[in-house]
DNA sequence: GTGAAAGCGCTAACAT
DNA sequence: ATGTTAGCGCTTTCAC
């Protein structure tokens, strides 16, 4: 019955107990066809007495593929990105694969570090939400192993990718905001240089354009913000002759923080990038783009499993348009 | 799966290179201190130019120790397991081992197929968050591998465990509304089977208890809550004759229910088990008893390093007290 | 349909 | 301080 736990049985542990060959263990575990079926019985009783489970590393090691994928991220307790390992994993273990998580802080050294060591442990691939670092080592990584970025690029380096339509969402939400008559739209962000930032702050541009509205530098605040900063500038907007009406968020931070900012009376629309908790209650409920995280992370696990099927071809960059969410949006009569 | 490199070099590739035996080069990749500086050089630049990284598989296959632990959890986008996972892999990276994620989805069935993979793969230990149900399997797996659960127990098997005194923060909670002039307190919690949920209303009766107040059923709602069920409640309480003037919610699915159910301007003070974005902000800020998860996180993963390093002893029961968050807690004159 | 033997890349044990 | 050899548990190759 128990082996007694003092060493987990072997292949040859199940050959002896059956009276067959190694090989024929082998075969039954792996599910081949060219066994009897008497034969295949008697093994899996065999199985089954011993508790035998085979060794993942003697099978990594002769077939030098590990059936586990990684998930490289900044911070694994953010929403987003811990959302996106549950699409990851989900599909990991429909291919019987593991998924091991690997957080980077938003250190490039300490990417460098982790994927270092994942490459040692012969994972399949990565899905990478880079730092945004450049390096020489990113460079070469996807020669070693397919990778696909997900969120944002490697800078100056191609990979298979799978990435918000930044742009496309951004525009949606602003136009909402013009649709509901707003003219004067203000723009919260987070520092200028971060990727998913530019693209929000081209869709709102394009907004603004589509719309016949000029684009007015004042009504722009790009940094990360913190609670004072943001309310300095929200008093410098309130002292404009005409001050913005709207205020497009992008990203959830930015949004957050203006929540916990403005006053509660304080008459001004609400739209952010990225859904968050309560949302849809405080302020009487703030319309968002949301992404659509688990097709994202479903899109990114595949294009892994897609390359180590042994597809070549040329690199695929997947945009995953996200769901604007309408929240009490107030239609407001224009200015004069 | 060859994915373009031809093949990764070895520790035979290095020592040829170097003109070294592969034990030497196994010496200086281990950081074994019996190595001659010149030939550690020599075997380093070897290393180097030919982009060697040794094969774990091979490693773990001949060690028969992975340098990995396995998180398995419910739901990794679950804000308290997201954060748990990010404790649980600083810890792990610490000492150079990798962190496999796992989702059960609150099945039991699943819990052990993940588990048997796992154990497939060699992994040194598992932190598990356990889905509540019985097995004959859970029932041996310690001894297979060393195992810690978090947030709860697995029914009827003892392990090393790292869980939040639900009990005493409950019961700071509820003591802090009776210390701001409330008697007439209502408890909104989970599934009362749910073990957190039964330690969690045990500290709300021992809170009443040692301020003299009677525990009153038709104040107490437990199950797992929509919206329509929690209002249909809530108007019941105003219709009592002495209805309560605070409640008690118990996990933050309650409490954020609480939040969308009740009227803006409904005069009742709440407070929270588990913190939760924007409790801060609804409701002019809500109290919460928030739970120490990193503490937690690496008192898990540690008590796994500790029996890895050969520790024998005891099981060890980790009770990890939260932190009592007071929030927009106004003083109640208490009611004649 | 089944089996024997070689070897994946590494480290433990034992030389020297 | 450095080297040689055996073998971890599996799959591949080839033989029957």
């Amino acid at each position: 019955m128990d082996t007694g736990a003092d060493r987990r049985a072997t292949i040859h542990d199940v050959a002896r107990h059956a009276g067959v060959a190694v090989k024929t263990v082998s075969r039954v575990v792996n599910g081949e066809r060219s066994v009897s079926d008497a034969m295949r019985a008697r093994v899996e009783a065999s199985i089954q007495s011993l508790d035998y489970r085979p060794n993942a590393a003697a099978r990594v090691l002769r077939k030098r593929v590990s059936r586990s994928i990684a998930y490289v991220c900044e911070d694994i307790a953010e929403p987003v990105q811990a959302r996106l390992a549950g699409a990851i994993e989900a599909v990991a273990v429909e291919v019987d694969a593991a998924m091991t998580v690997s957080v980077t802080h938003h250190d490039a050294a300490r990417e460098q570090s982790v994927i270092e060591s994942l490459l040692s442990r012969q994972v399949d691939g990565i899905v990478l939400w880079p730092t945004g670092a450049r390096s020489r080592f990113l460079e070469r990584l996807g020669r070693i192993v397919p990778v696909v970025c997900v969120d944002r690029p490697i800078p100056g380096v191609e990979t298979d990718s799978v990435f918000c339509d930044n742009q496309r969402g951004a525009e949606e939400g602003v136009s909402a905001l013009v649709a509901a008559g707003h003219r004067r739209i203000a723009f919260v962000g987070d520092l200028p240089e971060l990727f998913t930032q530019t693209e929000r702050f081209a869709g709102y541009k394009q907004a603004l354009y589509a719309a016949d509205l000029a684009l007015d530098e004042r009504l722009v605040f790009r940094r990360r913000q913190g609670i004072p900063a943001l309310a300095k500038q929200l008093a410098y907007w309130q002292l404009l002759p005409d001050p913005p009406t709207a205020i497009f968020a992008a990203s959830s931070l930015s949004a957050t923080t203006l929540v916990r900012t403005l006053p509660a009376d304080a008459d001004l629309q609400l739209v952010g990038f990225d859904d968050f908790s309560l949302a849809d209650v405080v302020r009487g409920g703030i319309s968002v783009i949301s992404q659509e995280v688990p097709t994202m992370g479903t899109a990114a696990a595949q294009a892994i499993f897609r390359r180590l099927s042994g597809d070549r071809t040329g690199f695929t960059h997947t945009r995953v348009p996200p769901t604007f969410i309408p929240r009490n949006l107030q239609s407001r009569r224009a200015p004069v």
